[in-house]
RNA sequence: GGCGCGUUGGUCAAGAGGCUAAGACACCGCCCUUUCACGGCGGUAACACGGGUUCGAUUCCCGUACGCGUCACCA
């Protein structure tokens, strides 16, 4: 019976880097990165950095029934555009390889057998939940496995499996209690007897996840576990498996998870935002990192905007929070406009394009369209209904003429557009400070304020009280046709309005 | 139900026995301004509850409440 091949075990070992920190990433390619993963992702990546050490990309797609073609592909985009880079994976490889799981399946039924010689598991030959209690309405139910194959004789097991008797291997729990450290909760004891013998080794010889995560970490040599809390309690039997193998136990860091509200988590079924998601509704990839390392998790002073490199810096793993953090929109919108004029106009200019195009098509002069948007711009998506107007001049209402600040009623708007006519007529040198100049010129004449000539203009030419940019500026991407179009049918619109 | 964990303003959060309990977002007001935005100034708003320990508790301990997690041949 003991046809275990030591040789092979050694083998492994040895392959097993040692000395510097090691962390892994370990997602499902279930086709899309969820807000939690990410900043899981992010966290992971930061500890490994900050200590010099290695960030491995491990696939667990042991789950064929999830399987999702293409999800690989979503998994190596993300961290690529978040900037999450890792040293060793399935696609570059690395010393402790293969990264997949699924090439990984002989590893664990070996090590499951090398644990039953060991004595910290079993066979166990009992059908599949034959539990006394299959009402799944009694909620309140307690189903322990009550270990009974765990009592079976050399030579009963001899007999089973001589039958060929199909066998899950569990894990023996021993008696006492466990106690192990997380740097995020602080030590945890819980009494061995609310373990449960655990399925290691599934009937058709796969592992089950906790296994398989076990043998994994510590094959590929990785010092930080980081991981969602929802792991917190399954913790114990874990380091119940390291200790059953004689393995040195990696440090914990357990986070708490990213709330849609007090009660949900964020998903997808609740149609919470993706990763991706976020980036299709116009935010930053960058911004949306910034953000997500601050949900549960708080460098101590009052800055709040970290490049990547910066978070490394300054991550420390004492900041993480115990409780759980609601995801809010509106703080991910401030970080999103700090970030989109943190950039220059050149950039800004590039990335808004598509969105200045699809709405604005007869103006061509993108980049002052970008210049009056840079600064006043949310997200991207936001951008083509503030330009609507240019392109079309809107159905408005003359109210829109009154503004009490600028001093304007209907009749002054009329005056005003009346006088201005002629001097945009005349202006030859149809540029920014033309305009500017000319505008400007006859707000001394008129020696009224800039803002009842410059109002009732930027309601002519944009037909909205909130437009990007002043009357000067639209004015002047508009062009000088368009302008006076406008102004003239704004000069119609109050003159059949008059009391 | 057992076990585990959590609880500072609407949200993110600092704090770690003695503070007028930071800061940010959001909200409100004022200023600036050619609208909005930006910027500046100011404001509303919090230690879940009850017992201890202590000269003194947001901070330490114990309960209670509420919430979350977990108790799969799913990850």
């Amino acid at each position: 019976m003991s046809s275990i091949n030591m040789a092979w075990f050694d083998e492994m070992e040895s392959r097993i880097p040692r000395g510097g920190v090691r962390t892994r990433f370990a997602p499902s390619p279930t086709g899309y990165m969820h807000v939690g993963n990410l900043r899981t992702a992010l966290y992971t990546y930061l500890i490994a950095r900050k200590y010099g050490g290695k960030f491995i990309l491990r696939i667990e797609d042991t789950d064929q029934e999830r399987y999702i073609d293409g999800a690989i592909d979503v998994i190596y985009k993300t961290m690529k555009k978040c900037g999450l880079a890792h040293d060793e994976g399935p696609d570059i490889g690395g010393p402790v390889g293969p990264y997949t799981q699924t090439q990984r399946r002989d590893f664990y039924l070996k090590y499951a057998e090398l644990l039953i010689e060991k004595g910290g598991a079993y066979r166990c030959f009992c059908g599949r939940d034959d539990a006394d209690d299959e009402d799944p309405s009694d909620e309140k139910a307690i189903k322990k496995y009550d270990g009974r194959c765990s009592r079976l004789s050399e030579r009963e097991i001899e007999e089973k499996l001589k039958s060929g008797a199909p066998y899950v291997i569990r894990q023996k729990i021993p008696e006492g209690k466990t106690t192990f450290s997380d740097m995020v909760f602080g030590e945890i004891t819980v009494e061995n007897d609310t373990l449960d013998d655990n399925v290691l080794i599934k009937s058709d010889g796969l592992p089950t996840y906790n296994f398989a995560n076990v043998i994994d970490d510590h094959l590929m040599g990785i010092t930080h576990v980081v991981r969602g809390s929802e792991y917190l309690s399954s913790t114990p039997k874990y380091n119940l498996l390291y200790k059953a193998f004689g393995w040195d136990v990696p440090n914990y860091i357990h986070c708490p998870p990213v709330m849609r509200d007090a009660h949900n988590k964020m998903s997808k079924r609740h149609g919470d935002p993706s990763y991706e998601d976020l980036l299709l509704l116009g935010y930053l990839s960058d911004a949306i990192v910034n953000y997500v390392a601050l949900l549960g998790w708080s460098p101590g002073g009052e800055r709040e905007i970290f490049t990547l490199p910066e978070l490394v810096d300054v991550f420390d793993i004492g900041g993480i929070s115990k409780s759980p953090a609601i995801f809010d929109i509106a703080k991910l919108n401030y970080f999103n406009s700090e970030y989109i004029r943190a950039m220059s106009l050149d950039d800004f200019h590039r990335l808004a394009l598509p969105y200045i195009k699809s709405s604005v098509k007869k103006c061509t002069d993108t980049m002052a369209i970008a210049e009056i948007l840079h600064q006043r711009c949310e997200k991207l998506t936001d951008i083509p209904d503030k330009l609507d107007f240019f392109d079309r001049l809107p159905e408005y209402d003359k109210s829109l003429y009154i503004n009490k600040k600028s001093k304007t009623d209907e009749s002054v708007s009329l005056k005003m557009l009346e006088s201005a006519l002629p001097v945009l007529e005349d202006i030859d040198d149809w540029t920014h400070e033309g305009v500017h100049n000319a505008l400007f010129s006859l707000v001394e004449k008129l020696e009224v304020k800039n803002a009842t000539l410059l109002w009732p203009i930027r309601i002519a030419v944009s037909g909205k009280a909130v437009t990007p940019g002043g009357a000067v500026e639209i004015c002047h991407i508009l062009g000088k046709e368009e302008t006076i179009s406008r102004i003239k049918s704004g000069i119609k619109k109050l003159n059949s309005a008059t009391h």
